[in-house]
DNA sequence: AGTCGTTGGTTCATTATTTGAACCGTTGGT
DNA sequence: ACCAACGGTTCAAATAATGAACCAACGACT
């Protein structure tokens, strides 16, 4: 592994849980020498992309990754297209609506919008990362990603989220037919429970899934006419995402509604 | 140089006006030996920091950066507590309002609003890197900075962005100390031609500068009243922000409007 | 007060990684 | 048919990364 591929990864140990860390837990962390640690962590924060703070000297990411991000999305203003449409869907369905995006071979959360129309919501975290098996976005982007692509993230053991995530590869690679046939994912329960959520794939320039825009609804909430809202929104949603960032579908997605 | 710093640098070569760069025009950025920088974009790739794309191969930033970015927000919310109050200084003003923030030696502003009262607006993008000597954010970070920092900023051949730009060091220190007295730099057509900004510090948790608010108006717009008004309305804001993201003003910050 | 375990930080000989000149195969312009 | 520029690759030589051992400082516990 290279000494630039060590220090990024370093970078992947801070998430929602631990927006601080320190020198012990990180070589912990990492397994990484202690020395080596220190170096690299120098480096990061000569850069901009940590910072040392308080009198523990613990590390929290630093400013230089908004400049990047700021960049990133005059580039390819995925966030800001998605703002306006997350809003528009979830105060069409009155339930929380959320983007995620594909980060090489994992799923993240990127973007969310809540309705005020419920006083109990689905909540999400930005920068979460999602499991493809036990959710509806992840199921949205396996349907239409290579086999290679599946074959690897179904390949480890596969956690059970809750009492009824579906682990089997032979019965996730089942309801990706489905989906396919669909066009939109569906997952109740399967990531946490008593939240029903469906999931629509949104793509890039190659034809190829970038990540899934969702819908997540209390499974109590859940009507036949409330679920059909969700996925007529979902659609228009993903279609508009799609074709704003310079997307395209592939020829075998679902034009219409199926079953 | 670290091999880390080195690639980290490759990064700093895009900016708002290169969004994608190919392999050779980053091998004569950077200096460096073209294997090199192959080798280096591709740990990056690898990480989700850069992406190629199109059939020229071409690397523009990647997905990764707005993981980190979301998670940055979470630990220290700066930009989305900044949002709200950017929006109300350019209601109250009716001219543009931004936020530029220290990443390290240099000074980047990361969000603005704009009003829509006028036809005619200052513009601005994110990302974009100011000058210390030549804006008035510059000026109000300077004016708390350490005598280091300010040493440093203040040591190269400083440019002349327009013909109103003072380059003197020592006339730029005059200004610092009144600065210092007043609360509020202000800048008048010497970043832009016909662009009268004032801006206010904003302070982190050590009681030094972080970055800086500010407003921005055509020169033509100008007058004492809203002078007055801009004055007002950006000490409140500063020391909003301030306070709303766990800083302190310093004690020698002058607490009532000097002349 | 003394001990222990932990923290962040530092050293330096050994080691493994990075480097760069020269080399492909392609592409696009003349 | 040529030339120049592109992205990508190779491998011996040079350089940078590594890790065990070592500080000093802090806090908890006896």
């Amino acid at each position: 592994m290279g000494t630039v591929t060590k220090a990024l990864n370093l970078l992947s140990f801070f998430t929602q849980n631990r927006h601080e860390i320190g020198l012990s837990d990180l070589t912990r962390l990492s397994g990484l020498n202690k020395a080596t640690v220190y170096r690299l962590m120098g480096e990061l924060q000569e850069a901009g992309f940590v910072e040392q703070v308080g009198p523990d000297r613990a590390y929290r990411l630093g400013p230089e990754v908004l400049r990047l991000a700021a960049l990133r999305e005059a580039a390819v203003p995925i966030l800001s297209v998605s703002r306006g449409i997350l809003d528009r869907l979830c105060d069409a369905t009155g339930e929380t609506a959320h983007l995620s995006l594909l980060r090489g071979t994992q799923l993240v959360t990127l973007g969310h919008a809540y309705s005020p129309r419920h006083a109990t919501r689905v909540m999400m975290d930005d920068a979460e990362i999602l499991s493809f098996h036990g959710t509806a976005s992840g199921l949205a982007v396996l349907a239409w990603a290579d086999d290679a692509f599946v074959d690897a993230a179904l390949a480890g053991p596969l956690a059970a989220h809750t009492t009824d995530t579906v682990t089997d590869p032979g019965a996730i690679r089942a309801m990706l037919d489905q989906v396919r046939a669909d066009g939109i994912a569906e997952s109740v329960g399967r990531f946490e429970a008593d939240v029903h959520s469906h999931a629509a794939p949104v793509f890039g320039a190659d034809q190829r899934p970038i990540g899934a825009l969702a819908v997540a609804a209390p499974v109590s909430r859940m009507t036949p006419a409330q679920r059909a809202t969700i996925r007529a929104e979902l659609r228009a949603a993903a279609r508009d995402l799609t074709q704003r960032t310079g997307g395209f579908f592939p020829p075998e997605y679902p034009q219409e509604a199926a079953a």
